[in-house]
DNA sequence: ACCTGAACACCGTTCAAGT
DNA sequence: ACCTGAACACCGTTCAAGT
């Protein structure tokens, strides 16, 4: 795990020859943009090992500064994952909004058109999709130990900001009659804690336990099994 | 949060009198069950703080011994976390199978009798509340980064009983016709996300943000959708 | 204004030496 | 057989001093 080697990624300008009179520049004093580089040196390293294998002194490492370095930038090491959070969440958010925008309102192979139902659906599925391939940068939004959630601004707002769209769509399939359930505020939570229950347990090593080999097509049943669950059925009563 | 007190429990074996002839005992050499007694002041740090809150040396002084003796008992910190783990998976089984006991087989207050949904319901709540009672130890059995989960024998014991008799109950209410799907397995895999995901929601502090003020309300009223939702009913096709 | 490098108080872990 | 206490290689964080 111990790594000296400098991080190809970071732009050396040109080669840093050291005594020869023509030599430019050998390692600039002053980083380019250290913030940016530690961000996307902490990405790297949630990627590789989840979000306990960051440290600002390995960040720092991979920056090419000293340990103390990072603390012009970041207040904590905290900060720093507050950072890596904002990226990743904000990711997060685009994929399921591109995804939906796959899935739009009126879309004639869904029954009946404009199926919010269908699109709720659609939500899910991207949730559950973007935490299958990307397990360690769910698990840094998702769990609140590495941060202080409250005052990550940039996470709560993307958030917020899809929690109010699944909303929306819940509210739409009630409006149009596909919910036998009334309760909307459940619903979503229960929904929530379906495809959070599902992504955690990816993350957190339960899948080999239970048989599920294709994570992703196990999703996607789950998640029509849960969808069926709250349709209003003709003949049902309410 | 530094703790330089002996625990209570330990059992001094007699008087090893020092130096003078009435002294009480100036701690003995050995200790009487470190292992034993490490355990629980991990125990009670996790309680404290949850799992990132277990240090071997704060264990080591909460027990009055060395930073090096807990090595004599356990090889590593994982080591520790894991016979923490085994404890407190015990404890959620026996609870769960206690609150499955007074939900018996012929529940008279139950419609059908015999009721294996109704049981499975109850696994279900059981499940819930020990987790909304226990986050910390909850957190500590589920999340795999403490311990290695397959070499953790005692804890992949006591969940594949659990497994299994949510898997019975399961095929049992199947066999009565109490279910609308026959993919049983499907349908304990969403209920495990289901239970699972809202007692991670509640480690990983996300109800202040979705507004749930009493999660064992909320609990129950999800668990309750998510059993309707596998219900068969009336007048529903298939 | 930004970075270095030494320092401090913590870890987990090892190991000779003590009892 | 079990424990001590010093050591080592790591952390996060601070801070004078350098550029």
């Amino acid at each position: 795990m111990r790594s000296s080697a400098k991080p190809p990624s970071v732009k050396l300008p040109a080669k840093p020859l050291r005594r020869t009179a023509r030599a430019p520049a050998p390692k600039p004093y002053h980083h380019g943009d250290l913030r940016r580089v530690l961000i996307d040196a902490a990405l790297q390293l949630v990627g590789e090992g989840g979000p306990d294998a960051v440290s600002v002194r390995e960040a720092a490492r991979r920056a090419g500064v000293s340990p103390g370095a990072p603390f012009r930038h970041f207040p904590s090491r905290d900060a720093l994952m507050n950072a890596v959070a904002e990226e990743a969440q904000r990711r997060f958010r685009a994929e399921i909004e591109a995804a939906l925008a796959e899935a739009p309102a009126n879309n004639p192979a869904n029954n009946p058109p404009n199926n919010p139902l269908g699109r709720f659906r659609s939500l899910g599925l991207a949730y559950l999709r973007w935490a299958m391939k990307n397990p360690t940068h769910f698990e840094i939004i998702s769990s609140r130990r590495f941060f202080d959630h409250d005052k990550a601004a940039g996470v709560s707002q993307d958030n917020a900001e899809l929690i109010d769209l699944a909303e929306r769509t819940l509210a739409e399939a009630f409006a149009q009659g596909q919910l036998r359930s009334a309760d909307l505020k459940q619903v979503q939570i229960a929904g929530r804690a379906l495809v959070y229950g599902f992504a955690r347990m990816n993350i957190d090593g339960h899948f080999p336990r239970w048989g599920v080999a294709d994570a992703e097509g196990t999703a996607e049943a789950i998640l029509d099994l849960f969808i069926e669950g709250i349709a209003k059925v003709p003949g049902r009563s309410a």
